[in-house]
DNA sequence: GTAGTAATTGAGCAATCATTCAATAAAGGA
DNA sequence: TCCTTTATTGAATGATTGCTCAATTACTAC
């Protein structure tokens, strides 16, 4: 046998997500990436292959832990539609303070935009996160639907699609610096939509 | 007296909108826009000074733009509020087909995710560009309540944050390729989120 | 110890980046 | 026609880009 790995792959990838999502694909250049996960580009090579390939597992660990982060926080919910509202006052909330994440936009929106006409690659999978995303939240309206809390009529596919552009707004509308105030106001407002969509009674 | 500037100012920065807001600022390289503008280095940057320069005064202009859309959009209506609803359905349509714009996606938006945090001069323009926005609709909102469209109790700084994120929210969404037909659906579900603001009778 | 093996290093690669400026071209006024 | 003035050109700049690989280091097995 012979040496062990002095990285740790996952805390390695945390460390790109941070730099990523902060400054984004093209806005982080491969010294800067060096530094911030402290190690020489020979080992960042030998173990992710290339810039791009370390910028798409950057981006699926994101995206994973973002869809670990919505799946604890409805669990502290008995209603599904109370616990969505709370997730997107809660987005509006983090947005607000000087929270500890690198950027208040979603990672995810950021490559999409950032890509979309320049890194096809980059783009397709941005793309795909976001259809899976969707199908969670369809999946979870569904769900919500059927327990009576939304009415019968709701198309889960399109609300889930309304929920997502309130999600992409509402975290983009946060990189604007706004007051806490009127980022708290924005988060209830769109909680609010979802009340249109609850069973009438 | 000399020779007279073979350039038009105005027709070299629309075609610099083109370029920057399909690929973003990192995204074009001088080359690229040496190319767009059918200039050579020596002329761009006697004319706008540099690449900043030169984005800036496209960003600049593409608002311009996108301001003249919306005034001139809404003269077809003599309800403020149908006019807004139907631009946002517009917005909704345009991203739907196979329009002639570069890009889907607000380039402001664009700008303000790609910059934050690597380019603060462009960040504070976007910023300021679509303070400029949220006032401009706060202006129409509150014309609206006047009128009698909408409830005396609306907040129209605050609604005019939620249309805004709205608008970002369905531009960035068209960036994802659906189907014209889930395009159509969100501009009409957030364009029916502004009749829950509208006068009770 | 020592040999074998794999991870790590970092100087250095070609390519591309934004930018400059001396040379050139094209106009108006004399 | 020539002179002055200004716009335009494009080769060349130094810096930075993503990336490679021979040399070195550090560990395991014997």
């Amino acid at each position: 046998m012979a040496r062990h790995a002095r990285y740790d792959r996952k805390t390695a990838l945390e460390k790109a997500v941070g730099l990523f999502w902060e400054k984004g694909y093209h806005g982080s250049s491969m010294k800067q990436i060096e530094q911030a996960l402290d190690m020489r580009p020979g080992s960042i090579y030998a173990t992710f292959g290339s810039k791009d390939g370390l910028f798409s597992e950057a981006l699926a660990a994101y995206a994973e832990q973002g869809g670990r982060e919505l799946a604890i926080h409805l669990k502290g919910f008995d209603s599904i539609v109370d616990g969505l509202q709370d997730y997107l006052r809660g987005i509006a909330c983090g947005c607000g303070d000087g929270s500890a994440a690198p950027s208040r936009a979603c990672m995810i929106v950021k490559t999409l935009l950032e890509s979309s006409n320049t890194h096809s690659a980059l783009a397709d999978q941005a793309n795909s996160i976001l259809a899976a995303i969707e199908g969670s939240l369809a999946d979870l309206v569904e769900q919500a639907r059927v327990k009576g809390e939304l009415a019968q009529s709701v198309d889960s596919r399109r609300l889930a699609r309304l929920l997502q552009a309130q999600i992409m707004g509402l975290r983009s509308m946060g990189e604007r610096n706004l007051d806490p105030q009127a980022m708290k106001d924005l988060g209830d407002d769109m909680a609010a939509i979802l009340d249109g969509y609850r069973t009438q009674h």
